[in-house]
DNA sequence: TCCAAATACTTTGACGTCCAAGTATTTATT
DNA sequence: AATAAATACTTGGACGTCAAAGTATTTGGA
């Protein structure tokens, strides 16, 4: 289903004709979202023949990059930013799969380590080759139109408190 | 939960580290999909005391810029970029609600049409208002940082082939 | 005219996300 | 030291998304 014109223009004509206020709020919204379910289906379309998806690959990628290949649940939700019920769920299915293993933390028994197992750093490896290939997804970005998405949406998260941006940083 | 160091930074970095490829990408992919996390929760939750949520909204809105309130379940779907399963699911809870109608389409009986009750119409007005008070969520992003991910974006959706432009429409 | 193919929607099932509540353990307070 | 509060994770439930299969109807040839 191609359309013959853009649905995000149509949108706003719309709206402009209702009335209705924050038209130019409402089409970046609406941008971001789109890109973001076209990102999400190359994405995962790229990950299934690996056998991942992104949260899993995410959280595979987040251990990989420690020393010791190990984090606590708690600090693999911090950092992708999402719910300790999800990374509960995330991990029990790449537990079943053999790519992660549960581990209890060595003086903190409430916490559970997240490590990754043989097979799990040779799948992430496999998964990033893949990502690498379609280029994320974003293969229609310019480098300028990556630059300024990055730009933007740091914008927007660092208004939505994502981190204190200490007084150093800057990409 | 709040970093004290940029998570998407921090990734750039790990990547590189990694000897991964496509670092650009991961970064503009990964912007954009924490925005869209970031937008997906400020508007749920703007639309929940209003008994909605976006998908639900989007639907009546759509309804509510046709003549006359109605529209095939397709099309619906066609336009909002979703699959008809959605759809059917969407649609059963706004008729739950008493805010769209099903009814046979006059001269195809295999098509369903969904149609924009009164309290339907009352219903988005006030979710519109609500939406434009919060700015859709983009309320950390100055006009420039809009235009310049309205602008990336289309070069996005125009390679994946969202609509085809015809010669004439630009933004 | 008749039948295969396309179209429109629904159903079922697999997953992902979040919230709220529950259990276990540690920390902080008095 | 005793207890309340915080922290860490899991569980169960509500919803959203998509894919695949099923039913009904229409369309497009042979």
């Amino acid at each position: 289903m191609t359309l013959d014109f853009d649905p995000i223009d149509e949108a706003a004509a719309n709206w402009r004709g209702a009335g209705w206020a924050a038209v130019d709020a409402m089409t970046a919204a609406t941008s971001i979202t789109r890109a973001h379910q076209i990102l999400s289906g190359r994405i995962d379309a790229a990950l299934a023949p690996v056998g991942l998806n992104f949260s899993r690959f995410e959280v595979l990628a987040l251990l990989s990059f420690t020393k010791e290949g190990e984090l606590p649940l708690g600090k693999v939700g911090d950092r992708l930013q999402v719910h300790p019920a999800s990374v509960t769920n995330t991990v029990n299915r790449l537990e079943a799969d053999g790519l992660v293993a549960r581990k209890p933390h060595p003086t903190d028994r409430r916490t559970t380590l997240a490590l990754l197992t043989r097979d799990g750093r040779r799948r992430v490896e496999q998964a990033a080759v893949a990502l690498a290939e379609i280029e994320f997804g974003v293969a229609g970005l310019t480098g300028d139109g990556r630059r300024s998405v990055d730009a933007a949406i740091l914008e927007l998260r660092v208004a939505a408190g994502d981190f204190v941006a200490p007084p150093s940083q800057r990409r």
